[in-house]
DNA sequence: CTGAAAGCGCTAACAC
DNA sequence: GTGTTAGCGCTTTCAG
């Protein structure tokens, strides 16, 4: 069962192997009758292009490169990489493009191997999702003129010349704290994520919807955690001294963590202290209570990520392109504004 | 910035570029001088060599696929498969390999996809996880010629030709069961998942435990369950009818699962029932109560399976490579073991 | 509308 | 030890 090439499918079907590249690529100006002859053979055959030679011959080798750059591995506790990852590899197959895998967890894994793909010609373009402020990746890979696309909005300073597909999180963080104002709660806290772009749209957005009922912000309120269920949990647990009625958390596990500390404290959600995350996880609709959260479009970022960067391959050089998706409130019982 | 090639890298450092090229492939013989003139050419261009020349010259992909067959989706909600995807990709950034990443979500997507890298000679190698009984992935695959391991074991019937890496399940079941007899439990329950090598595994495990003992296993006091701590909840739910004194649940998702069943019954683990899981994820210790449970390893199961396929790739064709990885027992309180 | 021919940038005999 | 040369299998002018 050796390979075939070009050249023999062309034999099999009495044509040149240009008339078969052609067939394959899709030109017009093929008269129906051999291209019928071909795909036949072609079918029959059970024909596959080298990639290699194509990608040598074409410059392009249908190969986009998913990147996650350094400290991404905590991160990974969370859900939301899994479903984006998910959402990526699916748009690609549909695409036929392949997603190649970059984690990087030191940042000399993440210098050694970036160059070496970005430069050696394997990837067409990158999906990014480099949300740590700290993170240099993103300046790093404007210097090749490789085409890229991130998930989440860049820093300000660089935000005209990047393609991004990020969802509106300040708009859901209003969202988040008008709904607890409007259900009476005063000293309403915060569970905060530092060092990334989203948590600091959050936090503005939370800071708006008090601002615009003239309410003060009580900066003692607000208590970093990382992203997860056990960083909710002590951040809360810190929190709790200063006898918050209602919380915001920046996530829906560090939400959950919150809750648990708060049992743990003898205390009831919502009754005692209300709670909302952000995501709408599966998890957070059979929750203990039910959570109320923003639900933002996860998947769907990383369907668009996807699309945002075929586009940008394909019509190269093009000004950048940038989606905001828009997020919506799902209210549930541990806000308490459902019994 | 124009991309360079080996010849004019050969021209600059005064070579041919069949020396350029054996520098770059640490071929020996090569005159100390000239190496390092030709290394220090490379290094201040930068130089990268193409990959598509590089694979095409060489039919040598330097890309491993990482496959995911059908279903994969909701055991991605499980921590396993991020840690495992982590480990591979490092491991295969070690090696200066890419991890090309395939799930499938509808049979449909499984056969076009993979019939498009295999045929394509995109990848050098397959990593599968194809854990599900039903799947026909590896078998499918296994006509073509394409290197591969897979993640967990294969259906005995295939068990010898297929290269793995697996953890020792019945080992660590034997090793929970066996913890439980001995505090005293007998009316000893499992929360099992089904459909899945691992989990038949687990069960025999299970019951060679109390075979052991000559004690008799209780059909009723087995329920199924999926990945998911909601499904560990719900199994435990059924099964609390049956008054269990103790449950060996099939992972720590389930395990935490059923804690909450017990809890949400106004019982408490481990005075009431008591719980072992399997896994051992970093929220195992953290848990109310922490969680007595299986710890596998689960990062080295991925960087072992990367370095398998290298070791296949390199001196195929070779006989199939058989790794078990041992399993060990973490007491904690859920077992009630300790206070 | 189709074929011939010239590469794409590299590896790997084969010479010397 | 190092250079010369012939492909790897495809895309893409250029003819006709």
């Amino acid at each position: 069962m050796k390979r075939l090439t070009l050249e023999e499918i062309g034999q099999i079907a009495g044509v040149s192997r240009s008339t078969v590249s052609r067939v394959i690529n899709g030109h017009p100006n093929i008269r129906p009758a051999v291209r019928q002859r071909v795909e036949d053979v072609i079918r029959q055959t059970g024909y596959q292009p080298n990639s290699a030679a194509r990608s040598l011959a074409s410059s392009q080798s249908r190969v986009f490169g998913l990147v996650m750059p350094s400290l991404m591995q905590s991160a990974f506790a969370d859900p939301y990489y899994p479903m984006v990852i998910q959402a990526i590899s699916h748009a690609c197959n549909q695409h036929d493009y392949t997603p190649a895998l970059f984690l990087f967890q030191t940042l000399e894994e993440e210098e050694k191997t970036s160059q070496r793909i970005v430069a050696s010609g394997m990837i067409d373009g990158l999906i990014v999702t480099a949300d740590t402020i700290e993170s240099t990746f993103v300046s790093k890979i404007q210097q090749y003129d490789i085409p890229f696309v991130q998930i989440g909005r860049p820093l300000q300073s660089s935000i005209a010349e990047i393609s991004y597909v990020d969802v509106d999180n300040e708009a859901g963080a209003y969202l988040a704290a008008s709904h607890l104002i409007q259900l009476g709660y005063r000293r309403i806290g915060q569970l905060a994520t530092a060092h990334n772009i989203a948590g600091a749209h959050r936090d503005a957005g939370f800071r708006q919807a008090l601002a615009d009922r003239s309410l003060p912000v009580d900066e003692s309120l607000i208590e970093v955690s990382d992203f997860s269920e056990a960083g909710g949990y002590d951040a809360m647990r810190a929190l709790l001294e200063r006898g918050p009625e209602a919380v915001f958390a920046h996530s829906d596990a560090i939400a959950l963590g919150a809750i648990r500390a708060i049992r743990d404290r003898g205390l009831k959600t919502p009754n005692d202290i209300a709670v909302v995350g952000f995501d709408d996880m599966p998890l957070a609709a059979s929750a203990d209570p039910p959570l109320t959260t923003v639900r933002q479009p996860i998947y769907r970022t990383g369907t668009l990520a996807v699309e945002t960067l075929i586009d940008i391959v394909k019509t190269s050089p093009a000004p950048a392109r940038h989606i905001v998706l828009p997020v919506e409130l799902v209210i549930r019982a541990s806000s308490g504004a459902v019994n």
